[in-house]
DNA sequence: TGGTGGATTTCGATC
DNA sequence: GATCGAAGTCCACCA
């Protein structure tokens, strides 16, 4: 990895048009030749940036960054403070515990959790438009097709719509009614939910965790 | 801006649980107080990070990060190769051009350019779930609710539908109908369209630029 | 390879 | 502060 500590001006064309006045930051090159430039604050996301591939030419106080779509990156040096470079070697990665998925893993394990007295008939239920989190069938034989979320906002609530929209073809799903499942929803979600008759409910990842039977508990 | 290249192994609990085995990476932490661990390729997002505000706990080998909401970094460092600071001062930040709100002011300089014979009535045409990005009247006298996005894609399809779904209330708004305009549109949103009875429309956004009217381009 | 959905999304405007 | 929509979104998965 090369770092340049340097008081540059940078100019992009491509997707939008961007430029960056003079003052001091730092440029970042991969050694996948990837560029990213940063200032002093702000956030982790670069000020500009020009992803992986792309070639760089170098000249004297410029640098032209330029990748196979037609994009260009132009960095203007004015006066260096620190250049060096560096050896990394590979990275093995992040390693995730996924959040989604667990709540889904519960919920299938506790779907009385979702609506008293649910019991569920599978999780990934195939539709023509995609797989519904989880079906479940109510005490009086109704279906519920279940969508869970971590949070819920309205493209959720959308999803289940369309789903509903494919199941009612189907003649077997008697009674087939929808249930929109997050640790939170958002008020709007819960506007479009009710016209649409979904219903909402809000559980606590945590408190799941704590009531999941014993053989979910182990590890 | 610090800047800390080392042998180094992290640990992240907050929104999720992730680990980072031992390799060599960037450390990065900006005058703000935000850190960011970079590897030496992939692209311009870090593989962990904690964003402003919070505090830093240095000891001997070891950084622990945590913030208001009770997430915390803990960084390991097992062999430091190097380690600076730099003063960057304020930045300027980024100048963009070419973004959707440019192409709304194009189009509604060009009504012409959504469909010939259109006229625009006003941008930003208030609903109770939102604004319309601009209404028109067709040759006929019909009211024409446009929609535009930079790429169309089936969101911006649904969030038409629902406001013709609220104007369609309104009896003054004779004949209504809606157009959605991007610059290119994808084909399950053209679908989706269809069945909406919502018409697609592509524009070019040079082509636009080059045919505006000599007011708007002055500048 | 292109489409789709998720993200520790981030970021900004607006209410 | 919460919310909603846009992003050069990025990114992984899947057809």
């Amino acid at each position: 990895m090369r770092l340049v500590v340097a008081r540059c001006s940078v100019k992009y064309e491509g997707r939008l048009d961007a430029h960056l006045p003079e003052a001091v930051r730092l440029v970042m090159v991969k050694a996948d030749g990837c560029v990213a430039i940063h200032s002093d604050g702000g956030a982790y996301k670069p000020l500009n940036w020009m992803n992986a591939p792309n070639t760089i030419v170098e000249t004297d106080e410029q640098w032209v960054v330029t990748n196979p779509k037609g994009e260009t990156l132009t960095i203007t040096f004015h006066e260096i403070h620190v250049e060096t470079n560096h050896e990394f070697g590979e990275d093995p990665g992040l390693q995730k515990d996924g959040v989604e998925a667990h709540l889904q893993e519960l919920l299938a394990a506790l779907p009385e959790s979702v609506q008293p007295g649910l019991t569920l008939v599978r999780r990934e239920w195939p539709t023509a438009i995609g797989p519904v989190d989880l079906m479940c069938i109510d005490p009086d034989g109704n279906y519920v097709a279940v969508e869970i979320k971590r949070r819920g906002e309205i493209d959720g609530v959308e999803q289940l719509a369309r789903y509903l929209e494919v199941l009612r073809a189907d003649a077997n799903l008697v009674g087939l009614r929808g249930v929109f499942v997050a640790q939170s929803i958002k008020p709007q979600a819960k506007v479009i939910a009710e016209q649409r008759s979904i219903a909402c409910v809000e559980v606590d990842y945590d408190d799941l965790r704590g009531r999941r039977p014993d053989d979910l508990r182990l590890f």
